[in-house]
DNA sequence: CTGAAAGCGCTTACAG
DNA sequence: CTGAAAGCGCTTACAG
């Protein structure tokens, strides 16, 4: 039995007996800084590429005086919602990976309900010295005038949760919208023959709020592709107390005793099955979004019969890996990672990592 | 804007320094070697205790001559299935991800169908100097004999794809197989309301075969638990080859007009899927194993109605982690971690990460 | 049982 | 524009 050595691999130091210079030229070249004679930075160039150099990032780090700071700016966890624990959740088992390799994290939230918070923290973040961004661009505008000046100051970042195309970021990691709620479609048509499907949308901002526009878009398209007998009925519930939701629903289903399935196009959707509880209405069928706690209790007593969800807390992690796997150690990234689709049910719940 | 130093955090120097040794001493305690004294092995642990000494993990494998080494076996990809390339496509993210620290792997593949093949393997792999090995434990009696040798040499293993209870490793990564087989259960009861279900089982080792067995346990659980009208009707195929499997099964649903859904219990769902295609029968619903090619065209094409899957290329990626992250981070692992039960269908399909 | 010194492969001032 | 030297925080022979 013997102890394997580690490959010779060639370094600097054999790069710079080839070239002829001493290893502090080359490591200017390797990082592009000025200084050095155009000439040489050529033969050095041609030398690393002939011997296929790969730096020894254990010893880059090492040597590093400076640690890499990346700042994330994601919702705060709200009363309304803990949906926002999952991804932060994911961004700190990232940080735990990789702080070992001299990477700090700067954390930053803001209120989902008041887009002055956000502008308020992308000052704060743009004030220190980063590396780079993960951020959640929930305000449309206030995003893109914060990515802009990260462009301006060469700092990458990476979209979460949802995307704003052409921003030139390095990466968009979240769900597919428009597919979520083709999906829902699908799996409610599977479930019953004839009858109607209520689509409800809970939230103060139904007519901004680009997550559940554009969930209800794919749903419908589901049933207009296929030929099918259900009919599509659907409310819009701007006031988010229980009261308001009760209210409505309950005027909805007296008057449409027909009603099979119930599709709620956010993780309010436990709303939804409260009320379905208390009325003692067990025959709809009931899907919703989010592994959230309430949401699955009620999975658990039959009430919700299917969550659609989108690991969120992947998302966090992979947010944030991905920066670091760009930043650090200089792999590719996908443009766009769409996270799977998952469909969780009472028995799969126990299951599923959110 | 000023750039933020790495913290300043105790090293062996400062170690050293308290307890008045050279740094080579503390070295030989951190790493329990001998030629230690007692009394000054105890103080300068007490010192680490106090200060609560966070080794540097950068410098420690760039200093260290030589690499960590770990095996990884598992079945190799056969014509019948190339359901192990995704396990070796994760294990080989890892390892790309991993090697610039330092890591090796050495890769051991046997064939499912001959155990003589896995001893074989086995007993390459003890020739070697290792220092973990992830390995799919297929063959029971073949595998406590290698893990027993593992044990006696302190060598960590993991087993991916299915476990071995009670056998000392480190951690299992794989499905929870009876619930997968009562999700199925679960999902084919939603799906129609009354007739008869059968149940397939393809494998030339079913009474061995504890995937399967397990699955349709869990399976026929399902049914007992609740008042169904379904009858469940079952044929077992032990000649896989399609000319059989087509015989069975037109036999089969010549009898038996009032089937309604076919569950099969692995990947071979395929096969199935071509004998209803070629019969023109389309109004059965069809659930089965795995996201390969195939069985993915069949979902495609509406054949397959839902595929149950266990990520096996995060089962290999993960395994592999695991292994690293206890041997090089020495961060904890869980005991069993069982993969997400997901259920794949013609929309989601396309945003499945297998 | 213990320590001084070299070295892992880089980066960083500093000097010229 | 370029180089010699120190240093990052460890591990590894080697000497005593």
């Amino acid at each position: 039995m013997k102890r394997v050595e580690k490959e010779e691999l060639v370094g600097v130091k054999e790069i710079a007996r080839r070239a002829n210079v001493s290893i502090a030229t080359v490591d200017r070249v390797l990082h592009n800084r000025t200084g050095v004679s155009e000439k040489t930075r050529e033969k050095i160039n041609s030398i690393i590429r002939d011997l296929d150099y790969q730096p020894n990032l254990l010893a880059r780090r090492l040597a590093s005086r400076k640690a890499i700071r990346f700042a994330i700016l994601i919702p705060r966890i709200s009363e309304e919602t803990n949906f926002w624990e999952a991804p932060l959740n994911g961004i700190e088992q990232a940080e735990a990976e990789i702080k070992a390799y001299g990477i700090r994290i700067d954390k930053y939230f803001f209120d989902q309900n008041d887009k002055h918070t956000f502008v308020q923290q992308t000052q704060q973040m743009l004030k220190t010295d980063l590396d780079g961004v993960l951020l959640a661009p929930s305000f449309i505008e206030e995003s893109i005038t914060f990515t802009r000046e990260c462009q301006k100051r060469h700092i990458p970042y990476i979209f979460i949760d949802s995307d704003i195309p052409n921003q030139e970021s390095l990466s968009y990691i979240g769900p597919d919208l428009y597919q979520s709620g083709y999906l829902a479609g699908h799996l409610i048509n599977y479930l019953f023959d004839t009858g109607q499907v209520l689509l409800v949308n809970i939230s103060r901002e139904i007519d901004q709020d680009h997550h559940l526009l554009r969930k209800e878009e794919g749903f419908r398209s589901y049933f207009q592709h296929i030929s099918s007998p259900k009919q599509i009925l659907k409310i819009d519930i701007r006031q988010t107390d229980y009261p308001s939701i009760k209210g409505h629903l309950s005027a909805m289903l007296a008057k449409h005793a027909d009603i099979k399935a119930i599709f709620v196009t956010n993780s309010r959707v436990s709303s939804v099955a409260q009320y379905l509880q208390e009325a003692g209405t067990t025959d709809k069928l009931l899907v919703g979004f989010d592994y959230l706690q309430e949401n699955i209790d009620y999975l658990k007593n039959g009430t919700i019969d299917f969550l659609i969800c989108q690991k969120p807390r992947e998302q966090g992690y992979r947010g944030l890996m991905a920066l670091y796997h760009t930043m650090v150690q200089h792999a590719p990234v996908e443009k766009q990672y769409f996270m799977p689709i998952d469909i969780i049910t009472k028995e799969n719940q126990a299951f599923y990592r959110n």
